[in-house]
DNA sequence: CAGCATCCGATCTGATACTG
DNA sequence: CAGTATCAGATCGGATGCTG
Protein backbone atom coordinates (compact mmCIF):
# COMPACT_ATOMS: atom_id res chain seq x y z
CA UNK A 1 0.00 0.00 0.00
CA UNK A 2 1.34 3.34 -0.95
CA UNK A 3 1.23 6.21 1.45
CA UNK A 4 1.40 9.84 0.93
CA UNK A 5 4.75 11.77 1.54
CA UNK A 6 3.29 13.89 3.63
CA UNK A 7 0.44 14.39 5.25
CA UNK A 8 -1.86 17.97 6.38
CA UNK A 9 -4.66 16.11 8.74
CA UNK A 10 -4.45 12.98 10.81
CA UNK A 11 -7.40 11.90 9.23
CA UNK A 12 -5.24 10.82 5.93
CA UNK A 13 -3.00 8.51 7.90
CA UNK A 14 -5.94 6.85 9.52
CA UNK A 15 -7.88 6.45 5.80
CA UNK A 16 -4.72 5.52 4.48
CA UNK A 17 -4.14 2.98 7.30
CA UNK A 18 -7.75 1.22 6.19
CA UNK A 19 -8.00 1.68 2.77
CA UNK A 20 -6.96 -2.14 1.45
CA UNK A 21 -9.65 -3.57 0.38
CA UNK A 22 -9.97 -6.12 2.87
CA UNK A 23 -8.96 -4.27 5.80
CA UNK A 24 -12.20 -3.82 7.38
CA UNK A 25 -13.13 -7.34 7.25
CA UNK A 26 -10.19 -8.26 8.84
CA UNK A 27 -10.69 -6.25 11.13
CA UNK A 28 -14.07 -7.46 11.72
CA UNK A 29 -12.82 -11.20 12.33
CA UNK A 30 -10.55 -10.08 14.56
CA UNK A 31 -12.72 -8.39 16.64
CA UNK A 32 -14.58 -11.38 17.64
CA UNK A 33 -11.12 -13.09 19.17
CA UNK A 34 -7.72 -13.68 17.89
CA UNK A 35 -7.22 -15.76 15.31
CA UNK A 36 -4.60 -18.05 13.25
CA UNK A 37 -3.88 -17.33 9.28
CA UNK A 38 -6.26 -20.15 8.27
CA UNK A 39 -8.55 -19.29 10.21
CA UNK A 40 -8.81 -15.86 8.95
CA UNK A 41 -8.57 -17.54 5.35
CA UNK A 42 -11.41 -19.43 5.76
CA UNK A 43 -13.66 -16.94 7.03
CA UNK A 44 -12.88 -14.18 4.87
CA UNK A 45 -14.62 -15.79 2.00
CA UNK A 46 -12.46 -14.99 -1.25
CA UNK A 47 -9.40 -13.65 -0.04
CA UNK A 48 -6.16 -15.20 -1.36
CA UNK A 49 -2.92 -15.68 0.89
CA UNK A 50 -1.33 -12.88 0.04
CA UNK A 51 -3.48 -10.00 0.41
CA UNK A 52 -4.22 -11.67 3.52
CA UNK A 53 -0.97 -11.24 4.71
CA UNK A 54 -0.11 -8.26 3.17
CA UNK A 55 -3.07 -6.05 4.73
CA UNK A 56 -2.62 -8.05 8.08
CA UNK A 57 1.50 -6.95 8.38
CA UNK A 58 0.28 -3.29 7.28
CA UNK A 59 -2.69 -3.13 9.97
CA UNK A 60 0.18 -4.57 12.20
CA UNK A 61 2.62 -1.70 10.97
CA UNK A 62 -0.68 1.37 12.31
CA UNK A 63 -0.58 -0.70 14.93
CA UNK A 64 -4.15 -2.19 15.06
CA UNK A 65 -2.66 -5.18 15.20
CA UNK A 66 -0.57 -7.49 16.96
CA UNK A 67 1.04 -11.25 16.29
CA UNK A 68 2.20 -13.73 18.56
CA UNK A 69 4.20 -16.70 17.30
CA UNK A 70 4.22 -20.20 18.84
CA UNK A 71 7.34 -21.96 18.42
CA UNK A 72 7.18 -25.55 17.55
CA UNK A 73 5.77 -27.42 14.57
CA UNK A 74 3.17 -27.35 13.21
CA UNK A 75 3.56 -23.57 13.49
CA UNK A 76 1.50 -21.18 14.80
CA UNK A 77 0.72 -17.78 14.33
CA UNK A 78 -2.05 -15.74 16.35
CA UNK A 79 -3.60 -12.52 15.08
CA UNK A 80 -5.45 -10.24 17.58
CA UNK A 81 -6.73 -7.08 17.93
CA UNK A 82 -4.97 -3.98 19.87
CA UNK A 83 -6.16 -1.39 21.65
CA UNK A 84 -5.93 0.96 18.69
CA UNK A 85 -7.49 -1.70 16.78
CA UNK A 86 -10.64 -2.03 18.91
CA UNK A 87 -10.90 1.84 19.08
CA UNK A 88 -10.54 1.94 15.22
CA UNK A 89 -13.38 -1.15 15.25
CA UNK A 90 -15.76 1.40 16.72
CA UNK A 91 -15.55 2.93 13.18
CA UNK A 92 -15.62 -0.28 11.14
CA UNK A 93 -18.89 -0.70 13.35
CA UNK A 94 -20.17 2.33 12.23
CA UNK A 95 -19.18 1.36 8.43
CA UNK A 96 -21.34 -1.75 9.61
CA UNK A 97 -24.34 -0.17 10.45
CA UNK A 98 -24.55 2.67 7.53
CA UNK A 99 -24.19 -0.38 5.03
CA UNK A 100 -27.03 -2.54 6.36
CA UNK A 101 -28.66 1.43 6.11
CA UNK A 102 -28.62 1.32 2.59
CA UNK A 103 -28.69 -2.56 1.55
CA UNK A 104 -31.96 -2.03 3.38
CA UNK A 105 -33.66 1.32 2.35
CA UNK A 106 -36.62 1.07 0.09
CA UNK A 107 -36.23 2.44 -3.18
CA UNK A 108 -33.15 1.54 -3.92
CA UNK A 109 -34.13 -1.61 -5.12
CA UNK A 110 -32.13 -0.58 -8.99
CA UNK A 111 -29.06 0.21 -6.95
CA UNK A 112 -28.36 -2.41 -4.81
CA UNK A 113 -29.33 -5.00 -7.73
CA UNK A 114 -26.46 -3.27 -9.54
CA UNK A 115 -24.23 -4.11 -6.87
CA UNK A 116 -25.28 -7.87 -6.57
CA UNK A 117 -26.86 -6.95 -3.25
CA UNK A 118 -30.14 -8.06 -4.19
CA UNK B 1 -13.94 3.69 -8.49
CA UNK B 2 -14.44 0.25 -9.35
CA UNK B 3 -16.73 -1.52 -7.09
CA UNK B 4 -16.54 -5.22 -6.13
CA UNK B 5 -19.77 -7.76 -8.47
CA UNK B 6 -20.87 -9.03 -5.36
CA UNK B 7 -20.61 -8.40 -1.39
CA UNK B 8 -20.30 -10.56 0.85
CA UNK B 9 -21.58 -7.56 4.25
CA UNK B 10 -22.62 -4.85 4.61
CA UNK B 11 -19.72 -3.27 5.50
CA UNK B 12 -17.98 -4.15 2.18
CA UNK B 13 -20.03 -1.59 0.40
CA UNK B 14 -19.64 0.79 2.95
CA UNK B 15 -15.76 0.59 2.32
CA UNK B 16 -16.29 0.51 -0.79
CA UNK B 17 -18.21 4.10 -0.56
CA UNK B 18 -15.50 5.94 1.22
CA UNK B 19 -12.43 4.40 -0.51
CA UNK B 20 -10.95 7.08 -2.54
CA UNK B 21 -8.21 9.14 -1.15
CA UNK B 22 -9.94 12.29 -1.20
CA UNK B 23 -13.29 10.84 0.65
CA UNK B 24 -12.84 11.21 4.33
CA UNK B 25 -11.34 14.59 3.87
CA UNK B 26 -14.54 15.91 1.74
CA UNK B 27 -16.93 14.39 4.04
CA UNK B 28 -14.83 16.49 6.88
CA UNK B 29 -15.42 19.50 4.96
CA UNK B 30 -19.11 18.94 4.17
CA UNK B 31 -19.81 18.47 7.48
CA UNK B 32 -18.75 22.01 8.53
CA UNK B 33 -21.35 23.28 6.25
CA UNK B 34 -22.88 23.19 3.04
CA UNK B 35 -20.03 24.53 0.38
CA UNK B 36 -19.34 25.26 -3.56
CA UNK B 37 -17.11 23.27 -5.57
CA UNK B 38 -14.81 26.48 -5.49
CA UNK B 39 -14.61 26.85 -2.04
CA UNK B 40 -13.89 23.19 -1.55
CA UNK B 41 -11.56 23.08 -3.81
CA UNK B 42 -9.68 25.80 -1.55
CA UNK B 43 -10.27 23.85 1.56
CA UNK B 44 -8.54 20.98 0.42
CA UNK B 45 -4.99 21.55 -0.18
CA UNK B 46 -3.88 19.57 -3.22
CA UNK B 47 -6.87 18.52 -4.46
CA UNK B 48 -7.64 18.70 -8.49
CA UNK B 49 -11.10 19.35 -10.11
CA UNK B 50 -11.80 16.40 -11.44
CA UNK B 51 -10.98 14.21 -8.12
CA UNK B 52 -13.21 16.61 -6.18
CA UNK B 53 -15.88 16.33 -8.98
CA UNK B 54 -15.65 12.37 -9.34
CA UNK B 55 -15.63 11.43 -5.61
CA UNK B 56 -18.30 14.06 -4.71
CA UNK B 57 -20.27 12.48 -7.36
CA UNK B 58 -19.34 9.07 -6.28
CA UNK B 59 -20.48 10.05 -2.35
CA UNK B 60 -23.74 11.26 -3.70
CA UNK B 61 -24.34 7.78 -5.67
CA UNK B 62 -24.43 6.24 -2.22
CA UNK B 63 -26.45 9.01 -0.58
CA UNK B 64 -23.91 10.60 1.58
CA UNK B 65 -23.75 14.09 -0.24
CA UNK B 66 -26.40 15.55 -1.73
CA UNK B 67 -26.24 19.17 -4.56
CA UNK B 68 -28.36 21.72 -5.06
CA UNK B 69 -28.16 23.69 -8.44
CA UNK B 70 -29.31 27.37 -8.21
CA UNK B 71 -30.26 28.86 -11.79
CA UNK B 72 -28.32 32.29 -13.05
CA UNK B 73 -24.83 32.88 -13.82
CA UNK B 74 -22.46 32.75 -12.21
CA UNK B 75 -23.60 29.10 -11.64
CA UNK B 76 -23.95 28.16 -8.44
CA UNK B 77 -24.04 24.82 -6.65
CA UNK B 78 -24.08 23.54 -3.13
CA UNK B 79 -22.82 20.54 -1.83
CA UNK B 80 -24.18 19.18 1.40
CA UNK B 81 -24.36 16.36 3.77
CA UNK B 82 -27.38 13.92 3.97
CA UNK B 83 -28.50 12.64 7.37
CA UNK B 84 -26.69 9.43 6.34
CA UNK B 85 -23.43 11.44 5.45
CA UNK B 86 -23.56 13.02 8.66
CA UNK B 87 -24.27 9.22 10.36
CA UNK B 88 -20.72 7.81 8.27
CA UNK B 89 -19.19 11.30 9.51
CA UNK B 90 -19.38 9.76 13.01
CA UNK B 91 -16.90 6.62 11.63
CA UNK B 92 -14.70 9.66 10.16
CA UNK B 93 -14.69 11.63 13.33
CA UNK B 94 -13.00 8.24 14.97
CA UNK B 95 -10.67 7.99 12.40
CA UNK B 96 -9.57 11.49 12.77
CA UNK B 97 -9.01 10.82 16.96
CA UNK B 98 -7.56 7.67 16.02
CA UNK B 99 -5.07 9.27 13.58
CA UNK B 100 -4.29 12.35 16.28
CA UNK B 101 -3.86 9.63 18.74
CA UNK B 102 -1.13 7.97 15.99
CA UNK B 103 0.70 11.11 15.99
CA UNK B 104 1.09 12.08 18.87
CA UNK B 105 2.10 8.24 20.78
CA UNK B 106 5.50 8.31 22.36
CA UNK B 107 7.87 6.20 20.88
CA UNK B 108 6.78 6.18 17.36
CA UNK B 109 8.31 8.92 16.07
CA UNK B 110 10.61 7.46 13.05
CA UNK B 111 7.06 6.28 11.71
CA UNK B 112 5.61 9.28 11.99
CA UNK B 113 8.82 10.96 10.82
CA UNK B 114 9.02 8.97 7.87
CA UNK B 115 5.05 9.67 6.98
CA UNK B 116 6.24 13.28 7.30
CA UNK B 117 3.98 14.03 10.23
CA UNK B 118 6.90 15.32 11.94
C1' DC C 1 -18.09 28.89 -11.74
C1' DA C 2 -19.29 24.16 -12.65
C1' DG C 3 -18.38 20.11 -15.19
C1' DC C 4 -16.60 16.63 -18.83
C1' DA C 5 -13.09 13.87 -21.70
C1' DT C 6 -8.68 11.88 -22.46
C1' DC C 7 -4.16 10.34 -21.94
C1' DC C 8 -0.63 8.10 -19.07
C1' DG C 9 2.16 6.78 -15.24
C1' DA C 10 1.69 4.92 -10.49
C1' DT C 11 -0.62 1.51 -7.66
C1' DC C 12 -3.28 -2.43 -6.34
C1' DT C 13 -4.80 -6.98 -6.64
C1' DG C 14 -4.87 -11.76 -7.75
C1' DA C 15 -2.86 -16.18 -9.53
C1' DT C 16 0.83 -19.08 -9.23
C1' DA C 17 4.88 -21.15 -7.66
C1' DC C 18 8.30 -21.70 -4.03
C1' DT C 19 10.61 -21.76 1.03
C1' DG C 20 11.10 -22.57 6.22
C1' DC D 1 0.82 -24.01 8.68
C1' DA D 2 3.08 -19.61 7.87
C1' DG D 3 5.23 -16.72 4.78
C1' DT D 4 7.75 -14.82 0.33
C1' DA D 5 8.49 -13.72 -4.79
C1' DT D 6 7.07 -12.57 -9.21
C1' DC D 7 4.33 -11.24 -13.07
C1' DA D 8 0.22 -9.37 -15.61
C1' DG D 9 -4.11 -7.14 -15.81
C1' DA D 10 -7.24 -3.91 -13.64
C1' DT D 11 -7.77 0.37 -11.30
C1' DC D 12 -6.59 4.87 -9.67
C1' DG D 13 -5.04 9.50 -9.74
C1' DG D 14 -3.14 13.72 -11.75
C1' DA D 15 -2.43 17.00 -15.64
C1' DT D 16 -4.41 19.31 -19.28
C1' DG D 17 -7.57 21.24 -22.43
C1' DC D 18 -12.48 22.09 -23.69
C1' DT D 19 -17.79 23.27 -22.95
C1' DG D 20 -22.11 25.57 -21.02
Amino acid sequence: MKQRNEYTCPLELTHDAIRGKWKPIILWQLNKGGSSLSSLKKEIAGISQKMLLQQLSELAQYGFVGKTTYDGYPLKVEYYLTDRGRKIFEAVTIMQSVGIDMMTEDGREDFLREKGLL
